[in-house]
DNA sequence: AACTCGGGGCA
DNA sequence: TGCCCAGAGTT
């Protein structure tokens, strides 16, 4: 897909996502951490829901290791895997203060070491809060980017290094919502709703779908 | 590569 | 009701 191909894409998923951004607009560097391993196959509102009120009674990780697992568990329950979560979160916050002087930090390597923190969350962070290129790919803006050929990646990594290369960088966290949310509605994983997409005619996948019809 | 974790969203 | 999932870790 070309470069007139792509703004053209980008255009109409503005249009047709005006609103697009995350709920999760946190700024400091714990809390979107915090946040962000949370968020992980739920929804961006159902987290901003809990952390809320979380974060009133914990904002640090000071506070946050006194709460037993069963604590945080019932506290973060609705965002699902909460067992997984609450363990992941009370170990990431020892890690915090043992080995980084209760600092969030701030590099992707670091980051990754803390249980619960994949690549897509550690870019979260260090793009939203450490001011560092990146872009968090995760199975929407995977799966929509390729399939509508923006990108042409195998991997995670070669899909946010193309993405960085081919999408202007004022728009990289616009975009990354306009992903997942025709993601969601209309480039579906199972049964794509291609008929109603209005990026039909530029979709690589779609030509191949009317090629073979 | 295939599994597990889970309550919420949505038809 | 039943299906699917805004990741990460383990085997």
């Amino acid at each position: 897909m070309n470069k007139e191909e792509i703004k053209t894409v980008l255009e109409i998923l503005k249009k047709n996502y005006p609103d697009a951004k995350s709920e999760l607009s946190f700024k400091n560097p714990f809390e979107l951490l915090i946040a962000t391993i949370m968020a992980a196959q739920s929804t961006d509102r159902q987290v901003n829901i809990i952390t809320k009120k979380l974060f009133e009674l914990y904002p640090s990780p000071e506070d946050m290791v006194k709460l037993s697992e069963e604590e945080l568990g019932k506290l973060i329950k609705s965002s699902g895997f909460y067992r997984n979560k609450s363990k992941n979160i009370l170990k990431a916050c020892e890690i915090l203060l043992k080995e980084h002087q209760g600092e969030v930090p701030k590099t992707r390597e670091e980051l990754v070491k803390l249980p619960g923190v994949g690549r897509k969350t550690a870019n979260v962070v260090i793009s939203n809060v450490f001011g560092q290129d990146a872009i968090a790919v995760d199975t929407h803006v995977f799966r929509v980017t390729n399939r509508i050929g923006i990108v042409k990646a195998k991997t995670v990594e070669a899909t946010e290094e193309e993405l960085m290369k081919k999408i202007p960088k004022d728009l990289w966290s616009e975009a990354h919502h306009w992903f997942i949310l025709h993601g969601r509605r209309v480039c579906k994983a199972r049964k794509p709703l291609c008929e109603i997409c209005e990026l039909r005619q530029y979709c690589i996948y779609n030509r191949k779908l009317r090629n073979e019809s």
